[in-house]
DNA sequence: ACATATTTGTCCTGATTGCAAATTAATTAG
DNA sequence: CTAATTAATTTGCAATCAGGACAAATATGT
């Protein structure tokens, strides 16, 4: 167990600080004090600090006061953008995408390697990695010493803290231990991270959940991935294991019981004898939801048919999670979104029927279609997240909300 | 967000000092020490600071001087027992337990109420319960007085803080405020918390988990309950819902799916037009279980075949726990245990098979068959750990009638 | 133009906390 | 009876936060 020390103290009130500031993005000192029930001294203290480290910078020039200006006009301060910059890929069968950003998290350079990555060796593998971070830095007129850390989001279970992956559609073997092996060749820290998590914390800092600290996120891939955020930090299992939601049985009986992979993953919705050669085409390069959304709009009954079948079964596993969490708000993400009415409809459907009562009011699906770019960045945004020394994702103790003492 | 002050830090290594002592029964403060971390120092300073409030005990006569004696032999500390007496209940559809316990946890007196209070009118279950306390308080010794607070065990979804019952199979209302309720009638401060968090509580403290601080806990009684151990604490959903397993759709379809409770509560396998009249007597109070076991083991068919269906469905909703959370260990209880290798072992099996390949080999099904006394200590030790002022995930803030918090 | 009001941010003092080292206390070994 | 040994407390130091006084920067009013 983390024992509390002043040094605990100061870095969890230095992290909340922090946090405030990229929230607001631009927010002055007294405003922080409001937010954080800090007293006004402490802020001062703290953000003096900051600014000695060069992390947030004051910006006098944007005095939007508005209207009621009076006094002493306050001075705002930003995230120093070039405080750090972070390298984030999205790790998918059917390509890379890689993202450099600075401290905010805004995005400096964006590449996209449309390259199967599928089951190669991982020398090859890593190679390519390699490459397209290095070539990504350079985009963004940066070099590698320039990076603070690398961040690779995977499908599958990924055990964050030690960097290892240990099972993905992408390799192989298992246990793979991927950051280490990345780190080696770069030079550079790297993290591993799953990628449903990496999307989870993306919705939470750019997307669909920066106003909500406690939701779950379902992502709909070629994999079936998880992320819970519970009260702002990311829920990882026991020992840091990611969560995974293609493994989850459907079905009453073992005989006649499915893991949810085999209904609802892209391979499970594209596959079979039905497949022409266009669409086998079309899933090579990732483009086959789309394609098969078409042949569905065109009348083809055996698509229609598994869509809605995988639409089903996701509403029930949602629901099923949405009554263990019990969140105000789903969010579901992933390529196979693109298959459009056909797979959403039925989800929606069987999740409204499939929901215990007491949450069918107060829960909201929200579906976003993000590109892959937003995966990149969200495995950056974890990256920047343990650089703003986040006291309590290493295992501190959660900290409760409300009543002062 | 909890603002991070030194009451704060003081208050964290308060509570995990007494919960070391707690844990330990007996210890040193060297012992202590060791295992929080903690320097010798600040050590000193709290447990002076627990003797003072009367919490803890030194007994110098417990000098077991492992050989080794050399030196200032060191006193051993205890919590002082008669620092606070609470009340546990396990409030089931066909009776009451109450429990009081002192300070430690250790049962002072135990009272049975066989007595259905399956949908009874409010008020007179209230009479049922406020009539069970104050008689297991009179065979402790104790007056009322004496009593710091009460914890209530309900089945079904409880929100501990506010202390309200969502829905629970005893109530035929939605959204009982039994805490409040409750706490009116005796004067004493009342909280209410899940069936299945008490008995996880439970096994924590006093049971198959003492070790282990990752674990989940599902109850098979006449609802089918959930209780997650994570890092040490209850994992409650947001907005302090407890979880809750009856809900749970089996199926890949809304068309051939099922609720768990309707395959595997008590209910579910006992009812059918098969019951005859002695099954029924039985079920009344609650012996149902035991019952069947008897009937299957006679060569009853369609029980046994009721029982070996629920069993796999219960094993296939543990590996998709499992897969979420990634525990260690499952433990599992309740009444349902009574029906026997009929339903455990069809469990086990369906369990090992839907479980993910990479958990397979960590993580162990423990099966406990506690009677009902210690579901009751489980809720007192729920009031303890508030009372020991852990200060995070608390939040209970637990209610008073008249006097003022 | 100048004085006053108002708001913001910083400095100083006081109360806590924790840790490290020295000190006192209570034993046993010889 | 003295020395050695281990346990617990006391003392000194550094850090935190909070509250109040103070300086700075602007708006308002005459």
């Amino acid at each position: 167990m983390k024992t509390a020390d002043p040094e605990l103290m100061r870095a969890i009130n230095r992290f909340h600080v922090l946090d405030t500031i990229r929230r607001a993005g631009s927010i002055s000192r007294v405003e922080i004090g409001e937010r954080t029930q800090l007293s006004a001294t402490t802020i001062s203290a703290i953000t003096a600090s900051l600014l000695d480290d060069a992390l947030i910078t004051p910006r006098h020039e944007g005095d939007l006061r508005d209207g009621a200006g009076r006094g002493r006009p306050r001075v705002m301060l930003t995230l120093n953008a070039s405080a750090a910059r972070v390298v984030g890929a999205k790790i998918a069968p059917t390509g890379l995408v890689f993202v450099v950003t600075d401290f905010q998290g805004d995005i400096l350079a964006e590449l996209t390697l449309p390259v199967r990555v599928d089951r190669l060796p991982l020398e090859v593998f890593a190679d390519l990695v390699e490459d397209g971070v290095r070539r990504c830095v350079l985009d963004a007129g940066l070099g590698l010493s320039d990076v603070t850390s690398v961040a690779l989001a995977v499908p599958g279970i990924v055990e964050h803290g030690s960097g290892r992956v240990r099972s993905s559609s992408i390799f192989r073997d298992r246990d793979v231990k991927l950051a280490s092996f990345v780190a080696d060749r770069l030079g550079v820290a790297t993290i591993a991270e799953s990628d449903a998590n990496a999307i989870t914390m993306a919705q939470h800092w750019f997307g669909r959940a920066r106003d909500c600290d406690d939701f779950v996120l379902v992502s709909v891939e070629d994999a079936l991935g998880l992320g819970v955020m519970h009260n702002g930090q990311l829920f990882r299992g026991a020992r840091e294991l990611s969560l995974d939601l293609g493994h989850m049985m459907m079905g009453v009986s073992t005989a006649q019981s499915e893991q949810l992979t085999d209904i609802a993953s892209e391979k499970a919705i594209l596959s079979g004898e039905h497949a022409d050669l266009r669409l086998r085409e079309a899933m090579r390069v990732g483009r086959g939801m789309s394609h098969v959304r078409r042949l569905v709009a065109e009348g083809d009954d055996v698509f229609a048919a598994a869509a809605s079948r995988a639409g089903e079964a996701l509403g029930i596993a949602i629901a099923n999670l949405a009554g263990l969490f019990a969140p105000p708000r789903v969010i579901l993400v992933g390529s196979s979104l693109a298959l459009g009415r056909g797979l959403i409809e039925p989800l929606q459907a069987s999740f409204a029927r499939a929901l215990a009562e007491p949450l069918r009011e107060v829960t909201e699906i929200v579906i976003d279609e993000a590109g892959d770019e937003l995966w990149a960045r969200g495995a950056a945004a974890v990256a920047l997240s343990e650089l703003y020394g986040s006291p309590w994702s290493t295992t501190g103790p959660v900290l409760r909300s409300g009543t002062k003492a």
